[in-house]
RNA sequence: UCAGACGGCCGGGCGGUCGCGGGCCCGAAAGGGUUCGAGGAAAGUCCGGGCUCCACGACGGCAUGGCGGCGGGUAACGCCCGCCGGGGGUGACCCCAGGGAUAGCGCCACAGAAAGGAAACCGCCCUCGUUUCGGCGAGGGUAAGGGUGAAAGGGUGCGGUAAGAGCGCACCGGGCCGCUGGUGACAGGGGCCGCAUGGCAAGCCCCGCUAGGAGCAAGACCGAAUAGGGAUUCCGCGUUCCGGUUCGCCGGGACAGGGCCGCCGCCGGCCCAGGGAUCCGGGUAGGUCGCGAGAACCGUCCCGCGAGGGCCGGUCCAGAGGAAUGACCGCCGCGUUCCCGCAAGGGGGCGGCACAGAACCCGGCUUACAGGCCGUCUGAUCUU
């Protein structure tokens, strides 16, 4: 299992603006966004669908699936010390379950790469990276 | 049995694993346990209230918006119930923006001769002239008929007439005035008036009633960083008059200017009016409250035709704040589709399976809605 970390939501919209400016991957239904804080090893997760996905039923539903999804997989996939953005686009609420986790699940490990790639010295690599999908 | 009218209700169920939000309990904490957790429309935000802040000086006038048969219900309503009037349907029932059109202005397209104190296109009738005896022309009468139109100046019948005409009469319609019944809208009946006086008020308008504004991002409290307010002080301070003066200005009086209280009038009230330094209080980000025991819900009984009201007993029933009610699985139900079967039936696949997600709270209205259930009634038909 890896290691253990807090996760909480976030709520403050200055922080979905600061997101917003950070890279991004778009896998299927879902585009995630991954912002470092250079803080403590702490992750934050918050979830948006806008008005073109539908009514308040579809965006609640949208929602949901999105942070049930990342409840699952955060604690393997996610990088300590960064906020996530889950934007859900269109099928959101009607693509079958394991294409959903599949999309979040490919994008947190793409996120995860890139960070990792351009530059080594931004952050002492943890204990343990990100567990490879299996 | 079929067709239909009206009213009411439900709108997936059970179980399991992992999660989410609130309350309570245990714990030093981490955490654990327990319990509750979307709708009939939670929606549109169209009305009416509660609640909150602001504005609230009185009088007169003006302006603006809303409502509009009558009587009830209600905290209130533009809602609901009952009734009246009009219209539709064989019927159960349904529909009505239902005050005033002899207060006034305005409009009535197209067609039509004429669209509101009317009008002669085709007709009809009379007189005169003319005639090739078929008619033709001129003058006049006439709104019964044809034709136009959504609508043609009451309708039908009889009389009357040259032909006609409320010209006369009867009935219906209309207006005015009593009477009777009804709380009332109205209804019934009587007398008088031959009766130019259509429609649109959802064009303006008139009449009556009624109405402050904004909204929980209301508002209250606690409160960072940075930029703006109050007190003190220094410099400065409209016009004019008087006095003083160390010529820097100072003191007193009068006059002003701008803005606000919906507008106007009238009296009245309030606020503002330069720059620098020192000190002190507000507000923003953020946090806490507001934030759910109520015009509440359920049941018996009583009053009322009904909307509804009352007594008693019982229940506690979401409270988030980037916003909790979700993910998956099994069985059943539903829909659809395929296979086997003569049939009854059996088996399988597919489908998060109607509209849709609380955001201060109630009462309504409106709109959306797969499928299904119950009750009352009507009209046919069949059987007895």
């Amino acid at each position: 299992m890896p290691d253990a970390f807090p996760i909480e939501r976030l709520k403050k919209r200055a922080d979905f603006l600061a997101c917003a400016k950070a890279p991004a991957c778009a896998r299927g239904a879902v585009l995630v966004q991954a912002r470092s804080r250079d803080e403590a090893a702490l992750v934050r997760a918050g979830f948006t669908a806008t008005r073109r996905i539908g009514g308040a039923v579809e965006r609640s539903r949208a929602k949901r699936r999105m942070r049930e999804a990342a409840r699952l997989l955060l604690p393997h996939h996610a990088r300590p010390g960064f906020d996530y953005v889950f934007i859900a686009r269109g099928g959101a609420t009607k693509r079958p379950w394991d294409r959903l986790l599949d999309d979040v699940k490919s994008a947190l490990i793409r996120l995860a790469a890139d960070i990792e790639a351009p530059s080594v010295e931004a952050s002492p690599p943890p204990s343990a990276g990100p567990r490879p999908p299996t």
